[in-house]
DNA sequence: ACCTGAACACCGTTCAAGT
DNA sequence: ACCTGAACACCGTTCAAGT
């Protein structure tokens, strides 16, 4: 787009959008989703907004400012629980577990920055709110409750890092890694050769309700013990 | 120190130690030791080294094949249990994964690649293979153990991290953390606000210790099932 | 044949100079 | 007063030219 031929104030219809926090996270978020993390720097968010790289600096203090300001972005995406519901509670966590880690996967690098650096924003406190909810809601102790968010957000994070692994290049890496397994010596390795179908069987989606639900029953039962 | 005077077979004592692949990550775990992993560049590296950074490439691919042979040699110090015990495999298990957790927080920044691309190597897979042999022991059905191990080394590449966090800065992270859970509206985040103390209970050995343990227990749980 | 200086195509961040 | 062009101090990687 041309600069308008007539001159005019400043106020008055800019030729361009005005910048914005929102307009630098939006192009940034937009570089991420098509061309992942990594092309996610200062000068391209910058040229994809048509400016030089200074002017980022007036919204965002630096590049990872902008990440995490990206990172609150996505978080404030995932839908919460609405109506915590103790006879529904397991269905509840699994569901917004589920939304949590495809809502990060479907930002490829976002797990990785928050796992990095965990976020505190407002967006994250809504989540962790929910999540507590639900399982205090579940019966697990307050201490106990609140030691499971924190090991659930663990796993959410690296089940989104696994699926953005999976989309980008390898679909098929549990073949791969079966056959790595398989391949060793028995001799130096029996129990990994043995159980090479085992260590990468189940799909993606099973693996992690598996590891969410240990991670509960677990905690349920350190409650159950006092 | 400067050139030899006298000119010399190639072969015949050179100046400097010949590089090598163990030379190059040696350096490079020297500079990720002293300045962290941000300092770990090609050029840094080279410089250490008395050399350019295109000398690097005849040892290693890229960058990234460098830090992933640090990271092998990171995982290679990890002492094994050498003795599987089925009467002590939860203190041997416990044993094992603090060693892994103190042994990649001695390393920051190793864990968050070992994230991003998890290790296939042969260090790699003795620890997997110890891993496996403890949960055997433990009781744990070979599914349950194969999962088991996964969600563990999810784990401890965790703990690392924060632990790095830690070392790094911010040493009483816990206190600015409930201080801002706590300072929250408890309007809009009853839970968080009424448990923002739990939410930070513990200190980092005893939060690993139950997580590791939940998973464990969630597991063998999962085995009695059946 | 092997090694590497120099170049290429990028980075994040700062700040003086312009409007 | 605000914005930004140009510069600074870095990057990873390649390859032609040298030994």
């Amino acid at each position: 787009m041309p600069p308008t031929g007539r001159r005019r104030s400043t106020r008055d219809r800019p030729a361009k959008a005005p910048l914005s926090e929102r307009a630098v996270v939006d192009a940034a978020l937009e570089i991420l989703r098509s061309q992942g993390l990594s092309a996610v720097s200062m000068r391209r968010v910058a040229a994809a907004l048509d400016t030089g790289p200074a002017s980022l600096y007036v919204y965002v203090p630096h590049r990872e400012g902008l990440l995490r300001a990206m990172q609150d972005r996505v978080f404030a995406q995932v839908g919460l629980e609405t109506a915590v519901d103790a006879a529904r509670w397991r269905v509840q966590l699994h569901a917004l577990l589920d939304r949590m880690r495809d809502t990060l996967a479907a930002h490829p690098g976002i797990a990785l920055t928050a796992i990095a650096e965990p976020p505190t924003s407002e967006a994250a406190l809504r989540l962790l709110e929910n999540l507590l909810g639900i399982l205090l809601a579940g019966g697990l102790a307050p201490q106990d409750a609140a030691w499971a968010a924190d090991t659930l957000a663990t796993l959410v994070n690296h089940a989104a890092i696994e699926a953005d692994a999976r989309d980008g290049g390898h679909p098929d890496r549990a073949v791969g890694l079966r056959r790595h397994f398989a391949a060793q010596s028995p001799d130096r390795f029996p129990l990994v050769t043995a159980h090479a179908a085992q260590l990468v069987s189940g799909d993606p989606d099973e693996r992690f309700h598996v590891a969410v639900d240990a991670v509960v029953d677990g905690m349920l039962a350190r409650t159950a013990r006092r």
